[in-house]
DNA sequence: GCCACCGGTGGC
DNA sequence: GCCACCGGTGGC
């Protein structure tokens, strides 16, 4: 269970490069990297990656015997996700933004409103200000993990902080 | 005046 | 010691 940056991306924000631009998962049979198109339909397969292991074949077109999507390499930085987080409630939108250091992601929810929402505690403060979108989203629904940077693909010219 | 971004820290 | 959380602020 994989998300790729690089430094070539879509403008999603202010500052190219920041934001995850790839999402990939992993085959539990053949272990080769699959892209994923969108986010969504990458955290449909991350909502149930336990119970419901991803394999090529879930895929409409793509089977084992397919050649990987992308290596793990040094030519993108790579980032290791959780599986079984909650999808992004519908409305809302999930940002994670890695910092210059690439030390950590900032991980923000938009919510429909375009109110910005920073932790759990904002989330819940939200979602009782608003008791139209608490009948279907509670505060689990929600998950400002981080997903952890992978050194070995930094690049290079990036000072790491001490 | 706003907000993207970063730094500091309290609570675990 | 780590990291979730949020206050502060520089740049617009």
């Amino acid at each position: 269970m994989e998300e790729t940056t690089s430094n070539k991306s879509k403008k999603q924000s202010t500052n190219p490069g920041n934001s995850i631009n790839t999402w990939s998962v992993q085959c539990g049979e053949c272990f080769k990297w699959r892209v994923i198109p969108t986010q969504e339909q990458y955290e449909e397969i991350r909502s149930k990656f336990i119970e419901d292991p991803f394999v090529c074949c879930k895929l409409p077109t793509v089977s084992c015997d397919e050649p990987s999507d992308i290596e793990y390499d040094n030519t993108r930085t790579w980032v290791i996700d959780k599986p079984n987080l909650p999808k992004t409630p519908p409305g809302f939108k999930k940002r994670l933004v890695l910092r210059k250091d690439y030390f950590k992601f900032d991980c923000y929810y938009d919510a429909p409103n375009g109110k910005k929402l920073r932790s759990s505690a904002e989330a819940s403060r939200f979602l009782d200000k608003h008791p139209e979108c608490k009948k279907d989203i509670s505060p689990s629904d929600f998950s400002f993990f981080s997903p952890k940077i992978m050194e070995d693909t930094i690049p290079a010219k990036v000072v790491k902080k001490i």
